[in-house]
Parts: structure tokens; sequence; C-alpha cells
DNA sequence: ACATGTGAACTGCTTCACAGCG
DNA sequence: CGCTGTGAAGCAGTTCACATGT
């Protein structure tokens, strides 16, 4: 198979979500177009992203909504559960674990660690807190397949060494430092204040 | 002045925490080859990006370090104070009002804002909690630059209406919701579940 | 001699435009 | 006839390679 460019695989999730929308309101079927609208996008891209992973409209008429919907929950990867640890239980690690969208998308949590004695054995969502020191143990009978890493920058590398030799092949890292990994692992960096600077350079240099 | 690349503002955000970095450790002078060894990039990109906005480098030198630190805030627009408020006091609300990264930056956080008469009223590290209601006449005081949007993804569309009439021009969307804005006004989207899904799709997709 | 600054080549994503099929 | 699926064209971002300046 080919090889799919990031930005293509932001959309999918996109579609997704609309489609979820379009079913709710009991559309049977939608056009490229219809769906590059809601998007802000082009029915050209529509098609060209979905054409890489097969022919799934009918000429002359559509996308089936039910069909599509289903296709793309198998090409994302969300028809069967994740395992997903937390790694860091302060206010992000926290508000990450109690955060609705994650398990409603088949995004399991299964355990939280901390370093802090502080807060280990306290529970957030009825999830306890466990020590950072049992995540390579647990792991074993977790098999955690995500890890999501809310810690100091300063931690940060080394508990993604941690995770990784602990069998998780995907990490989606909070803590604003740049990490190293296997390219065997996946990863993503969500770095707040680097979009609020991204803000700053439009607010100074696209107006004025 | 040519239209910069998202990438490239992005890439300039990591330069900066390199720099702060080098300058730390007492560096004066680093090459195109020593940043870019930093992040995971070229010598030619980061000459590249540097080159959009002048020539601040020392042919057979490098770069003087508090040279390009200072240039590169400039550039950034962090060499002044934004305003910035928040919207939704809720668990990821409450997190960012506490985030150190921002105030360590520059980004003033003014106000922080809530619909629900439960919350209002109450302080996080050291700012009340307003009524959303307020925020239109209050902005005429605190003239905020930036919202960081933190609600329900239904509430969103509504938000951003409501601070971009009160003469918000960027937005930071933390809702999972995409938002229209007018043209005039910056917005960055952070939508962790799509996050999460590129995982899915990359666990699902490279390996087996 | 050495590292920058930059046109030129290249790579890859997006848009176009139309043939193909229901 | 309408809308999909897709090669081809167009465009943007990255990498190359070297002339230039110190």
């Amino acid at each position: 198979m080919k090889r799919i460019a990031e930005s293509t695989v932001r959309r999918l999730s996109l579609y997704l979500r609309f489609l979820e929308d379009f079913e709710k309101r009991s559309i049977g079927t939608i056009s490229s177009d219809e769906l590059a609208a809601r998007g802000s996008t082009t029915s050209a891209q529509v098609r060209k992203d979905l054409s890489f992973f097969g022919s799934f409209g009918k000429r002359g008429l559509g996308y089936s909504v039910p069909e599509l919907l289903a296709r793309l929950r198998q090409i994302l990867g969300l028809d069967h559960e994740w395992h997903v640890v937390i790694v860091g239980a302060g206010k992000i690690g926290a508000a990450l674990a109690q955060y609705r969208g994650f398990s409603q998308r088949g995004f399991r949590i299964v355990a939280l660690y901390d370093s802090d004695p502080e807060k280990v054995g306290r529970t957030v969502d009825g999830l306890q807190i466990r020590p950072m020191s049992a995540l390579t143990a647990e792991s074993h009978h977790h098999r955690p397949d995500i890890a999501v890493l809310a810690v100091p920058a300063t931690a940060a590398q080394e508990v993604a060494d941690i995770v990784v030799a602990a069998g998780v092949r995907a990490i989606l890292n909070f803590a604003p430092q740049q990490l190293q990994v296997p390219d065997t692992v996946a990863l993503k960096e969500v770095n707040m204040a680097i979009e609020l600077e991204g803000l700053s350079f439009a607010l100074t240099n696209l107006r004025m």
C-alpha cells in the first residue's frame, strides 16, 4: 500500500465526524460535494482521499453514509478497542483521563501513572493513580497500545523510553519537549505554547 | 512580504526554544548545522526558514545566539505582551489557566469565563471566573488579543462569534468542533481525539 | 577555509478536468 | 445525466549545490 499523507488521515477523521452527524440526521447518501462543504475542502480532495483505500461510492449518486462510516472506522483502526495509559496525573493528565471523547471512540484508558507519592492512590474518574515504578510490570497485564504523556518537559524523554520499553507502539506527547523514539513507534506532539506562538505570529504579520 | 508557510513558523518556535537552551548554557554562537541537529531537520532548512526574514548569520562563523534569539522573538511577535481570555472553566480550561508555559512567554491571561453559574465566582490560580455574559462588556477594558476556547463542542461556534464580535483577532480552539471565523481572524484547532485517531491509523497500517 | 544565503531541482500534496459508469 | 475515480497539471515546501562573503 502507498504511503498516506498525514493531512489525508486528518481529513478522514473529519469526514468520520461529519458522517456521524449525517447518520444522526438520517441522511442515507452523501456526495463528495456535500462532505467537502462540511469540512472546508473540495470535492476532488474528498474523492482523492478516499480513493487511496478503494472505491466506496456509486457514480451518479454518491456515498452510502452507513457504508462509508464503517469503511472509515476500519481504515482508521477504530473498529476495535485500543488500550491507553496516561502518564502524569497533574492538571492536564487528570483532565485527559476524564475527557469523554476518548472512551467514546474506543480508546480505553487502562491505567493512570504518576511518580509523585502524594498523588499515587488517589482516584480520578474511577481510576486509581498508580506509581510510575509499577508501569513496566503492569503493562504485561494491561498491554497498552498507546501512551499519553502529560509530564513535565524534563521528565518526558525518560518516560518515553520507559513506555517504549514496556511495549507501547504509539505516543501522544503533551510535554513541551521534542521526543526521540525508534521509528517503529508512532509519535504525535501537541504543544499548546507553539500553537499560541503561531497565533502571535499571525497577529503580528497578517494585519497591520 | 512573502507568505510564510505554517510549517516554517512552527520550526521558528522550535529554534527559539533551542536557542534559549543554548543561551542558558552560555553558548555564544551556533551554526545552522547545530540548530538542525537539535530539531530533527537539516541545516538547509534552518537557513531557508531564517532567510525569509533577513540575513542574520555571519558567513564562515554561524549565528550569534543572543542576536538570533532577539530576532526570533521579534518575528514571532513575542517581544510584547498579548492579552488572552480563556472561555470555559471546566477541566481543560482550568488546566490551561494554570499552565505556566503561557505566562512565561508573554501571554497574559486577563480573564476566565464560564456560563455555568455554579462555577462563576470561584477562583482558579488567582483568577476569578466571570460569567460569560460579561465577556463583551469587559473586553472593552481588557482588550483581549487571543481567545482560548475550552467549551463543549455544541457551544463552540456561538462562543467564537461572541469573542470575534468582542474584538478578538485570534482563537485557539480546544473544542472538538470545526469553527467558522472571518478570514481576518487567525484560528488554530487543537483536537486531541483527532491526534489519537492518527495514532490508531498508524498502528493499524504501519506494522502488521 | 568555512558556513551562510539562495536560485534551481526535486518531491509530494492539491487541484483540475474528464473518461467511465451507474 | 450526474457524480465518482483518477491520470495529468499545477503549486508549495524541501533539499541540493554552489557562489558569496568574512
